[in-house]
DNA sequence: ATGGTTTTTACTGCGTC
DNA sequence: GACGCGGTAAAAACCAT
């Protein structure tokens, strides 16, 4: 029934630009500082985080996962590493376990005999097959996957696709996985993550590219972050709105004002109860308007999936709201 | 399951190009 | 006449109880 509108979020847009974000208010990520709301800066020197604004370390001893040496030029680099890629949770085994390369070439860069190439191509096939063997390894393997796929076809920047991997690895350790399928509690672990990390999908799009139905995302969410005590505050409106004004290809100028409408909305608690995306939405459309660039109410509520009526409810009291400040 | 709230659907009327 | 917009009523979806 609801297939009339189709869903066009499909990777190729370019999605979110990256913002310092100093405003994004409530401390999900410690991305300001709690002393003054000041944005934080890293400083792998000394391994701590700062706050720009009055100096307050917030954390320190933090482990830098760079090299400590430096090196000047390619052979120099060559002759100083001695480590892999840094470990990362987006592989099942954390891409630490052994893998023998596919090139037919000893250490120091000779061809094989054939002898031993064969031998080598036999220790490929075994060492791949211990390698995933227990099921919770093939398991992970396999969810992991399909994270990754969902998150580019949502245009999800990386660190979401850590940040899910890591949820599911935690389900999984908890064994929240019986009863329940691996392609839903992957895709849950993405919609929490997404939202986590404040780029959030809302659950059409999500549902767009999972292949589980729904319901069974959205019973599976709440059970994931019921039984990890995830903590996600509802999303909040903001963060749709730079995706929404690229996709309808507005000015920087209406991003900026439609913020201002939902953050003085958000002062008079004019939102509380409403949808955060209907609340984006039409905040974009009155910025629209307030800015001399119009786009019309249909052409936003494609984008946002929202319908029209929302629109016009919302923006209603997003302006009067306004209002009241002047 | 139920009741209250929000969103959607469908329809109507008004003004403009 | 098509289009954008506003409003309304009733249905559907959602949420907490």
């Amino acid at each position: 029934m609801t297939d009339t509108t189709i869903r066009e979020y499909s990777g190729e847009r370019a999605h979110e630009r990256e913002e310092p974000s100093e405003d994004e208010a409530e401390e999900d990520e410690q991305l300001v500082c709690p002393e003054c709301g000041g944005s934080l800066a890293t400083d792998s020197e000394r391994g701590e985080t700062v706050c720009e604004e009055c100096g307050l370390v917030v954390s320190e001893d933090e482990i830098d996962p760079g090299p400590e040496w430096r090196a000047f030029d390619a052979s120099e680099k060559d002759e100083k590493s001695r480590v892999g890629a840094p470990t990362t949770n987006m592989m099942h085994d954390k891409g630490l376990s052994t893998n023998i390369g596919w090139q037919d070439k000893d250490a120091y860069g000779n061809s094989l005999s054939s002898r031993q190439r064969e031998k080598m191509q036999r220790l490929r096939t075994w060492n791949e097959r211990f390698r995933t063997r227990d099921s919770k390894e093939r398991n992970l393997k396999q969810a992991l996957g399909e994270i990754d796929r969902m998150a580019s076809a949502l245009g999800l920047p990386e660190n979401v696709r850590e940040t899910a991997s890591v949820i599911y690895r935690r389900a999984l350790d908890e064994d929240l996985l019986p009863g329940r399928s691996i392609e839903g509690v992957a895709t849950a672990s993405l919609y929490a993550a997404a939202r986590q990390a404040g780029t959030p999908r809302s659950l059409d799009e999500i549902d767009a590219v999972s292949r589980v139905d729904k319901d069974e995302i959205a019973r599976t969410y709440r059970y994931v972050v019921r039984e990890l005590n995830l903590e996600i505050q509802p999303a909040d409106p903001e963060s749709y709105v730079p995706r929404f004004a690229s996709d309808l290809e507005l000015s920087d100028e209406v991003e900026r004002r439609a913020r201002e409408l939902l953050s003085t909305a958000k002062e008079k608690g004019v939102h509380s109860g409403k949808s955060p995306v209907g609340l984006a939405a039409a905040a974009v459309y009155a910025a629209s308007l307030l800015a001399n660039e119009k786009v019309t109410q249909s052409e936003v509520s494609e984008v946002a999936n929202i319908s029209e009526v929302t629109i016009r409810n919302r923006y209603h009291e997003l302006l009067e709201a306004e209002g009241q400040v002047l």
